[in-house]
DNA sequence: GCAAAAGTGTTGTCCTTACACCCATGC
DNA sequence: GCATGGGTGTAAGGACAACACTTTTGC
């Protein structure tokens, strides 16, 4: 049973219908809120997500993820795109809330509640707006001396992603338009740190029949070049499968 | 491009250390913090979820989550787990946060942010602790006329437990310890809205061999008993298998 | 002509599905 | 003895894993 006398939920008798929702949210304990975005993006063949310098001399020369504050009057997803757009100049960029942070000392000045979002670019299709120079690409699997929590929301939504990429087709967010075969094995094996049969995994995505083929190759590459393709997202929206096997 | 000058991250200077991390905190805009537990219970091969009656008069007769206000320097967990404990008496709950809603109309009374958590539990293993009548278990196949957003909350952790159930063995979590295959076979049925073979589900199941066979049989049942089991946790921790398989 | 990667098929195994009959118990 | 659900096996088809050689291009 609750102890203090706050005017919580749990607290109020039920029988009293409450006339005045203002004073009762005014009355309720407030928290700053973040959104930080885990940003990944695929570079000579490793997984990569975008930090900057954090600008807390209490974590100073850490590495932080790209987050801002929360509007007074803004959707979460709003802010979370604001972020990326403010950063990397892109607007159609993938974009899914993941997990919410809120350990009461994650934030050397007073508690800050974050809401991890996880979003999927290529690297190639933007300009980084760097305002200084301390915005980087890093590799995921040498991330440490991070600041605030930021290596567990990184490690959190490096999951999400792996469980993610396996059911859905967020591969393609990370690649040129047009990619080869080779390039989205090699996104694959990354991503999920496994070696794949070159022939299972090219008779898969045929077997789905969701890549357009583009009869154009791959150029300046030294050795055979390879077909490119396009991944129809329409024909997939339309044919998606419901999914269902229990298996665990 | 920014155009207010409040003292987020995109706006400062990004070479001028923070000192004073307490001070910048403070700066920033604050909201108050819920969290809403989706509870669901198996009931007469139905899926329920737990729900009150909103007790603010704008939502007058209208079903409501069970949530409560976030303390000072409570855990987001720890808060959904004090209002589990606090309606139902169970403090050994499957409890799994699930997404964090922050529409900013949301809530009449201001701006309220919620964190959404999904609860699954034995509704025969314990007695609501119901401080008026006012606390029911609901059918989620017909819910309507819910205050806040709280429909749109029910049915994401209901979309969400639909998936979870296929991949984890959350199932027996809503079961009595010892169940027979055709409850299990009712739950999945209930919560997946399909039908399955009987012969096929019993197989699958056997197959998985994580079913401990109590060697006792149900009782009171107007036909022919079915054996109980009972589900292996332990050896489905050290045996699950590692999920991989490209499939979208 | 050599290095490097592209491209291609078959086979065996396993998993999934579809499907029908007898059995044990309560009434 | 009848109604109700418990319990079981098989066959066919589809998906997946393992595996090696030829082709094309750049240099």
């Amino acid at each position: 049973m609750n102890t203090d006398d706050t005017l919580t939920p749990l607290n109020r008798s039920r029988s009293i219908l409450i006339a005045e929702p203002t004073k009762l949210v005014t009355s309720y304990p407030a928290f700053p809120i973040t959104v930080d975005c885990v940003i990944f993006g695929f570079e000579e063949n490793e997984l990569k997500v975008l930090l900057i310098r954090s600008d807390l001399q209490y974590f100073e020369g850490k590495w932080s993820l790209l987050g801002d504050v929360l509007k007074e009057t803004e959707a979460l997803d709003d802010a979370a795109y604001r972020v990326l757009c403010q950063r990397t100049g892109m607007t159609d960029v993938f974009l899914e809330q993941v997990k919410t942070f809120g350990s009461p000392s994650r934030h050397p000045g007073g508690r800050v509640i974050t809401i991890a979002y996880c979003s999927l670019l290529n690297i190639h299709h933007h300009e980084l707006k760097i305002y200084d120079n301390e915005l980087h690409w890093h590799n995921v699997k040498n991330l440490s001396d991070m600041a605030f929590d930021h290596q567990l929301i990184v490690e959190e939504c490096y999951q999400w992603l792996q469980k993610r990429i396996q059911e859905h087709p967020l591969a393609f967010n990370l690649l040129p338009e047009k990619f080869s075969l080779r390039e989205l094995q090699n996104l694959y094996e990354a991503i999920l740190g496994v070696e794949l049969d070159r022939r299972n995994f090219r008779k898969k995505f045929f077997a789905m029949d969701f890549l357009i083929d583009m009869e154009e190759f791959e150029e300046n590459v030294p050795h055979r070049p390879g077909k490119l393709y396009k991944f129809n997202f329409d024909k997939y929206e339309k044919n998606k499968r419901k999914w269902f096997a229990i298996d665990f």
